[in-house]
DNA sequence: AATCAAAATGATAGCGCTAACATTTGTCAA
DNA sequence: TTGACAAATGTTAGCGCTATCATTTTGATT
């Protein structure tokens, strides 16, 4: 018992019989079993983290964040890919309660009821990211993305775009916000056009993004600027046009979504709206460290905001943004 | 323990009882509890994966094949994230190991000592990815890193490039090996110059791509083609190269590595080395979970090979390719 | 119906740890 | 020195399963 307690509170063991064990412990290799201190405590040092995706260079980077914080500390994260279904989600849900982790870790707002009623009966910390809203199953980190791209389809009007377009793959419920962001300021411009919309189910892709674009520009070549759902799209779309002989930004402009580290060095570079994946999963994991701890954070729901990055490919003044 | 029985081994329960054990599970929402049955077995149903990288594409890609094959199964996935450090590593598989998985999956044949002491007496399947080489552990999938590099560079040969040059960045054991390559075919050849190896530790990004091709023609002007460690700076590459007016093919000759999808889709396209990374992840899972389940790969070592897909970048002729 | 082996089910103990409480040791003021 | 209290350590039981072996049931064969 004295060798339990050194080994999770060693202030609560005396220093004497704490090295002594140290030593024991050292010369044995002794590795205490995390199974029957789980089943002995009823519960695991385990926080799980849902994504919907591996592979997307957004919940990558938000995973990194969550790994870098996790490091070194006594949580240990198991990692679920609901590849973008309720379903899937509903089930990895499930098989993580039944480990009873300390906490849980999912993206988004839109759970199924089910999942929705697993995680409000959960007795576990819950911790949602990637967006901002109300009524948080505990805590919350993201941003809006409602207003993100709303910012976004502003700076194209302001930059003097009046027929801006949108194209989008694989509709989560975070793409349709962004498509309703642009709508709302585009309605409200009296810019807007249903004919200039072209989204796909097709998973997001680089070369998607051309085919969308070429389709965008025969079904409405008026077009004069695109927002894209994210920067694989606003990529593909900048070679389309640039295959075209369509000059960026003078007769066409490009704004991608998230500002992943390529948009700068593309040329031209291309304008993006920025958000902090990376500072959000680390925030996400030491919200859950501190919540686990005892300490709790000062407001249930942090908003992590977002960030137009202007540059060459929207810059019709003459692109000498950065 | 018939109850026990009829959950994991359901022929050896007749199909009354367990129709009517199935209908009290149903009813009670009955679920076993993984710890208990881990601590009285002696054993888990966790699979372990050691990644240098959750962002890097390649390791995205590989984590993706396994999941998608992992999804279903009785295998639960535990991920770890080395971040390319030999000591995480070491972290990394003393932790899995002392939670007694059933498999370790990890990356490469470049092992600490203490890693490989640990592994030669782990008493778990263990299955080496993205690397072929001798003397595995258990089981290893892969390719030669070397012969891809061989392959690509005589491509660039016989292109008609007499002046190659390599960038890369974060010189990982396998980065090392493809420099490794290209410098044999471009000795054999005579037309290899130290002077034409631009590498740097820090991590790889496509606005590096575009540093190191301007830090290469700066030292070797005369440079007329790069292989690139691997794709990202194969795109800088290319975006620096457009800045600075060097016409690609005819000028300057672009060869990326991994073939990830947006080399198909750049403008001009971009020729690579298509690596086979889903289904390495996928074959990996295969295999650990046919090896648990008493079915032994009919060799301990799969090469899955690689392809070098010629494209706009490298088509000195005229740029007919793809 | 009697016999027997195979199939199905049941009883028992214990996996390695920790919660809860019990006991011992140490510390300080009176 | 003593008592009172806190700090440190120890005792006990049990977490929910499964391995192992024991027993019962089934069904085929004589």
């Amino acid at each position: 018992m004295t060798v339990s307690r050194a080994l999770r509170n060693p202030d609560k063991v005396s220093v004497k019989t704490l090295n002594k064990i140290k030593a024991v412990v050292e010369r044995l290799g002794y590795v205490p079993d995390p199974a029957a201190s789980a089943l002995a405590a009823g519960k695991t040092n385990v926080i799980g983290v849902i994504v919907p995706s591996v592979t997307n260079n957004v919940f990558s980077d938000v995973m990194r964040g969550i790994y870098e914080e996790a490091e070194g500390s006594k949580w240990q994260i198991q990692l679920g890919n609901s590849r973008y279904s309720p379903i899937e989600e509903e089930n990895l849900v499930r098989t993580f309660l039944s480990q009873k982790p300390a906490g849980l870790i999912l993206s988004g707002l839109d759970q199924s009821e089910a999942t929705e009623n697993l995680l409000r009966s959960a007795d576990c910390r819950i911790l949602q990211i990637m967006e901002c809203g109300p009524d948080p199953y505990d805590m919350m980190i993201g941003f809006s993305h409602v207003e993100a791209s709303m910012a976004a389809t502003r700076h194209l009007l302001e930059a003097g775009y009046r027929r801006p377009g949108y194209i989008a793959a694989r509709l989560d419920p975070r793409s349709q916000r962004r498509l309703q962001g642009f709508q709302k300021v585009a309605e409200e411009a009296g810019v807007f056009s249903a004919s200039r919309i072209v989204t796909t189910p097709r998973p997001s892709t680089v070369t998607l993004g051309g085919e969308l674009v070429a389709d965008l520009l025969s079904k409405a070549p008026e077009t004069d600027a695109i927002l894209c759902n994210n920067d694989d799209l606003a990529l593909g779309a900048m070679f389309e046009c640039q295959r075209r002989g369509l000059k960026i930004p003078e007769e066409f402009g490009i704004c991608g979504f998230n500002d992943l580290e390529m948009m700068a060095a593309a040329n031209p570079s291309i304008t993006s709206v920025r958000t902090f994946r990376l500072d959000m999963g680390r925030e996400a994991m030491r919200w859950m460290g501190n919540a686990l701890s005892g300490i709790e954070p000062e407001s249930a729901v942090a908003d992590l905001g977002y960030q137009v990055i202007v540059r060459q490919s929207t810059a019709r003044d003459g692109g000498s943004a950065n």
